[in-house]
DNA sequence: CTGTATCCTCGCCGATACTG
DNA sequence: CAGTATCGGCGAGGATACAG
């Protein structure tokens, strides 16, 4: 959630490493399972797969297989994935407002 | 954070296992080392501690030691710390909200 | 293109015992 | 009471290779 925020690490995160960010990348619009492995730097498909079958069984994300060749796979956010938006933009103005505070203070402390 | 909220293992987390409980063990005012390992249900001294000690050093808490036998240190929320309690409050709304359709979808998936 | 299948590393976290 | 010391498990997640 927070790749489009401020930090790289940051110390809030929902669920796992990758859920917010998925969440992130989803909420303009659908996306393609190669979409996604794009911004999200790195991510090896396993974990990408992974990860996205976790949120469809909580019903965060759905995914819509298109029967082509090559195959073509679409995941999109969810009626209650998107009730998540709220929330985790809350999240995103904390970090906005006062994680250079934390930084800061993890720095002095060195 | 949430447990005070709805679940046991809940999909949302900030940072640690323990911060966001402690966050709100400290809610209400300072609290001694022995009053969080209670309401933090079998937390390790050492656990305990290295969470405590990362807190401090992130500036969300302050350490106090008084110079008595037998010892007291009270741990109390800092500003900033304080500040992480409205953002908390509203994934805590959020989970109060949906988190039983999610757990309700994780279960239809079995 | 969209995944699976293995293997492996690394760090969180717990258990237990001990100390000032 | 408030920690420290040591050991170890366990699981998330990365690397790599392969498949439909």
């Amino acid at each position: 959630m927070f790749s489009g925020c401020s930090a790289e690490n940051p110390p809030i995160r929902i669920g796992d490493k990758w859920t917010s960010k998925i969440i992130v990348c989803l909420k303009s619009g659908p996306r393609r399972f190669s979409e996604l492995q794009v911004p999200l730097r790195g991510v090896t498909p396993k974990v990408l797969t992974a990860t996205l079958r976790a949120m469809e069984r909580d019903g965060l994300v759905t995914r819509t297989a298109y029967p082509e060749i090559p195959p073509r796979v679409e995941y999109e956010l969810s009626p209650l994935g998107r009730t998540l938006l709220e929330p985790m933009a809350a999240m995103c103005a904390w970090s906005r407002a006062h994680l250079h505070e934390l930084l800061d203070a993890r720095e002095s402390a060195l």
